[in-house]
DNA sequence: TTTATTGCAAAGCGTTTGCAACGTG
DNA sequence: CACGTTGCAAACGCTTTGCAATAAA
């Protein structure tokens, strides 16, 4: 009964480029992250750092690991899943889970250019997009409950162009 | 190291009533799907529906089934996740999977009357709000791409008034 | 009487953990 | 050298499934 999860194909809506996290500004990143908690930058954890940041997009840790394993067979998936942990906690990936109970990772750039999505619920394909006057909005009814807002996760899901026909 | 999810607890942000799908309206909603699908109305079915919509609101099915078994106590878990499923289908329910990968099930009153979330990220209380603005934005964003939307989700996350201090 | 539904227990899936061997600082 | 990290396999929690017994229609 449960579909096999294909994909997901991003595109991105907006015709913008690719994230803008460079794996040089990541690897710092992480490393300083990792000095600041006595922690070590291993072999294995630059080397999925690298794969993440060349899918550049939204990875589940299956296709994650199997783009990682083409560079070093070895690794185990454990692995993979403590240092996407790692990453988070690193400020470098953000995780998402969408509705299939799908978790995925994308790179997070920094506070400045958050994305939501629109995501095909026939071909599953998944469109970024940004809107400021919406997360201006969700500010203020955020002010209006006293609440401190800190993140949100915005998903829409409908038939895109090409499946509507 | 993952904390066992209390709750989740359900506040009003907007103190309007709860939700306005009725026992009655849910069981003829639920007795006419089953008829038109060559489905039966069992005393299992009618019990969890009566249940979930006397908690009115979000809940887990570990919750649920704790409360089904007051009067059910025989009960399987199994009985329950596919119950569930049925009411989704059914249009009853609405499944909504949270960021700690809780999945939980909400009464659906009918299109209008969408609402969305805020949650503390702290005492994870979850309110409720709803905002018009905002859902015409996101179908203008839809339109904008060709999208045909039909339906969204909006999580808002930050600390509430409580856990600022 | 037919066919869907139930409860149970077993299997499934993605994720996490314990552990001994290993590698980094 | 000390201690964090790795890969492995086993355990985990939630959810689904196969099955024989049961109950709607």
């Amino acid at each position: 009964m449960r579909s096999r999860f294909q994909g997901p194909f991003l595109w991105l809506a907006e015709g913008r480029g690719m994230a803008g996290l460079t794996l040089t500004e990541a690897q710092s990143r992480l490393a300083a992250h990792m000095r600041s908690r006595g922690l070590k930058v291993t072999r294995q954890r630059d080397q999925i750092l690298e794969s993440f940041l060349k899918i550049g997009k939204h990875v589940g840790v299956e296709d994650l690991l199997r783009a990682v394993r083409k560079n070093t067979p070895s690794i185990g998936n454990a692995t993979v899943y403590r240092t996407m942990k790692l990453f988070v906690e690193a400020g470098i990936a953000e995780e998402r889970r969408f509705s299939a109970g799908v978790t995925l990772y994308e790179p997070h750039d920094g506070d400045e250019h958050h994305h939501d999505h629109l995501i095909c619920t026939v071909c599953e394909r998944i469109f970024e997009f940004e809107n400021e006057e919406i997360e201006q909005l969700q500010e203020q009814v955020a002010e209006a409950q006293g609440f401190k807002l800190t993140h949100h996760k915005m998903e829409l899901y409908g038939l895109c162009t090409d499946c509507q026909s």
